[in-house]
DNA sequence: CCTGTTATAATGTGATCACAAGTTTTTTTC
DNA sequence: GAAAAAAACTTGTGATCACATTATAACAGG
């Protein structure tokens, strides 16, 4: 009973939604913070247990989370968070920096000051993730970051498509995280801001791409490699 | 329990898979046919009447298609099929050009001559649908045939994206066919599949996006508006 | 200490029921 | 006759149970 005081005070944020929707989107949350373990299974009862609601919200949820790719099936029935790949995460990188650039230049018209602003506050609250370690908030404020920025360009089909990818991405990126340090975290943000004000197309989609791209910079591919097989 | 037969027969194809994946792959492939009308709201005990299964398989099938953008889920808590606007059939060639030229040349170093061979096949089989004007093998094999070229590439991320863009457009590109008539149907997986044979990456790119933005080439920008918000 | 083997526990699938919210049809009222 | 009200029906959500399958524990023999 010790996380029922959680849900009962989140939930109270958006009161007609269902149980399903609520435990959809606090796994996803914790997927894009990453804080669940690649390769470690989860169980319909055990997240019923943990998020305190019935088996059958947490069977929805976590059936969704697979459809979406975010979490994974394997042949004996059992839900768990995919394994990185050297292949996947190459195919990730690329399908990222063709949906990104195209949501990032639909969105670019519709920039004006307040929203260039509200992009500025996300960004700072980035910056404060990396000064104070906090690696939670810093890959929720990164998402948060892009999100909003992509939805300014009304995009419906773009959009799901870059969060699947997103959730993919989130576990691994915890998991380097915490092996790297957070010290080598650079904020790829701020020419990304520069362009935008300048309505830069190609500055744009090149400081998306390097934000993508070099996001793990500071790591070799040989580096990379020794992530992928843990458990 | 006229569909019991057909439920019975085909079930033999794949005998140790759950209900829900069955009836999810039959839904899957009447959104590909485009055999949903958009706007058509769709009941989980419909389904499961009609597919003589239980409601629980239905349920759980819908919800995963609903995931995938293939349905979409109104606020009054009613599955259909989604409607078909200009913003969101620009966002998907978009969206498609830019993943499938990604999965079409990761695709090429991969294709040998008996691959060549096997494309070639379903290609015939989309000129027979056209010359017969059968609109439903043509949907269905226009599919096949992109969605087994670029499964050479062994593409674990990209595949399932470009499938979810193909189920959203299936039932519109139904809806259109049906009114203009399959006869101006263009076949545009001839110069794709030379391109593929002479390992040419640009004219594959090339043949790629026409094969998109133009296999609609037939109707003009103010024609196409006439097919939207019909229900 | 290792390796099969069995027994116990846990898991996903599916069925069935109850219920609240929405939709449609019928009835009522002016 | 048309609009408002109410009854009847339908739909998705969630709970609970049964069952087959799979994983884990205990145990036996080498």
């Amino acid at each position: 009973m010790k996380t029922d005081s959680i849900k009962e005070a989140v939930a109270e944020d958006a009161p007609h939604q269902t149980q399903q929707e609520w435990v959809y989107q606090q796994l996803r949350k914790a997927l894009i913070r990453g804080q669940f373990v690649p390769g470690k299974s989860i169980t319909m009862r055990g997240v019923a247990k943990m998020l305190d609601v019935g088996v059958m919200p947490a069977r929805e949820a976590l059936r969704r989370l697979v459809a979406e790719r975010a979490l994974e099936m394997l042949n004996n029935r059992r839900v768990s968070v995919p394994q990185m790949t050297a292949e996947k995460l190459e195919e990730l990188c690329e399908a990222r920096v063709a949906l990104e650039t195209i949501a990032a230049l639909r969105a670019l018209p519709f920039i004006n000051q307040e929203r260039l602003e509200q992009l500025r506050v996300i960004d700072n609250e980035v910056d404060q993730a990396i000064d104070a370690e906090d690696m939670d908030t810093f890959l929720q404020k990164s998402w948060d970051f892009h999100a909003t920025f992509y939805s300014f360009g009304n995009s419906q089909i773009l959009l799901p498509l870059i969060e699947s990818l997103w959730l993919q991405f989130g576990p691994f990126m915890r998991l380097v995280l915490t092996k790297i340090g957070s010290s080598y975290l650079v904020d790829w943000h701020k020419q990304a801001l520069e362009a935008i004000e300048r309505k830069d197309s190609l500055g744009l989609k090149l400081a998306i791409e390097r934000d993508i791209r070099d996001g793990l910079g500071a790591l070799g591919k040989e580096e990379l490699q020794s992530y992928f097989q843990e458990s």
